[in-house]
DNA sequence: AAAATTACAAGTTACGAATTTTGTTATTTG
DNA sequence: CAAATAACAAAATTCGTAACTTGTAATTTT
């Protein structure tokens, strides 16, 4: 990790502040810049567009997630455990973020749907996950599924409406529980589909 | 089905065709009723507003996608074969609107997301053919789920990415065989998760 | 030399006036 | 009297312009 300059650091942290507050709209170099106590032309030696600066703000949310992830990831347990938590993990950061963080949430799921590079590269670094925790449970004999790609598809695809950022909007209104329970009877259907080799 | 006037024909099908080649944001009552051979005020004889109008539209091919699927589920073949073909025909009827006519796509995204009666009726009764299909399975011994209505879910958050306006937008560009594959992986494994209790 | 500022061109947004569209009602037509 | 139109108010959209924001380059400060 690349230590960060102090003006760096501050510009990032009162734009993150200004967007979760204000929203991506309002959200503007100027004022960050103003409020960070410098001119704006000053925040263009750290970001190189306003789109980046937005982005680096995002992708703060996504390393923090990841990194949870990661942890679970690396974890003692017995795969089967891990993947459980892993998509709860995910679809839990996600859900909360758009409950919690609205204009964040809005952001990222901008980032997102227009496939910027560092939306692309979480998504690979967190399918990594899956893959190594499904690869570990193929390992210890947990997992025995008859085509692993398929079977990370298989996985990926059928968590898509829980993980997703535009799929978790469309159920902003469904009371929680109820997603929890659907989403608790969709992975504990995927565990058994891994482990009796269905996929 | 109630007998449609001429006039009230002609304007669905000018508005189709307006939809269908400009687009939402070109879409008016003004251009729809000159077209037809009127003036606008007429319209709202058989439309009570715009956006009833365009909704009609929309309407018009969701009801011809039921009958498709209707016809599936009303077929003589066993619930699982008719359970694969509806999931099949309303993932295609979906996707295949994205790219034949993205515009008319476009609005029955919006009603889906703006949550529009026709598309709520839609969904329910789309759902009611899903659950007929299965409770046939169940009755015939073909399906044996632990609990019902948790299988109906299942299957219906399953397949949510490869069904849903909102995810198959995300996945235009992804090669149509890759998804096909994916998708049917998917109703396999959703298949042999209802035959065998899993769910 | 690094960090910041000033100054400026290019692009975007905000805003009000003009126009168009929406939707209603009273009136005409066949 | 059913179907359509004309006429109109209210709402939405477009258009042009002013203000602001973005991004760059030359200059100043520390």
């Amino acid at each position: 990790m690349p230590t960060r300059e102090p003006s760096e650091t501050r510009i990032l942290s009162v734009a993150s502040e200004h967007l979760r507050l204000h929203g991506l709209r309002r959200f503007t170099v100027v004022a960050v810049a103003e409020e960070a106590g410098m001119t704006h032309a000053n925040v263009y030696r750290y970001f190189p567009s306003r789109a980046a600066l937005v982005d680096a703000v995002v992708d703060l949310w996504l390393k923090a997630t990841e990194r949870r992830l990661a942890d679970i990831a690396d974890g003692p347990d017995p795969a089967d455990d891990k993947l459980e938590r892993l998509i709860l993990a995910l679809a839990r950061a996600n859900r909360d973020l758009l409950s919690e963080d609205p204009h964040l949430f809005a952001a990222l799921s901008q980032a997102v749907a227009k496939r910027h590079a560092i939306s692309r590269r979480n998504r690979a670094r967190v399918r990594a996950l899956f893959e190594r925790v499904i690869d570990e449970g193929i390992a210890s004999g947990a997992f025995e599924p008859r085509d692993r790609d398929k079977a990370i598809a298989y996985v990926i695809d059928a968590t898509h409406r829980f993980i997703h950022p535009a799929s978790l909007e469309l159920e902003a209104d469904v009371p929680q529980a109820s997603v929890d329970a659907r989403l608790s009877t969709l992975i504990r259907v995927a565990l058994r589909v891994l482990s009796t080799g269905i996929v």
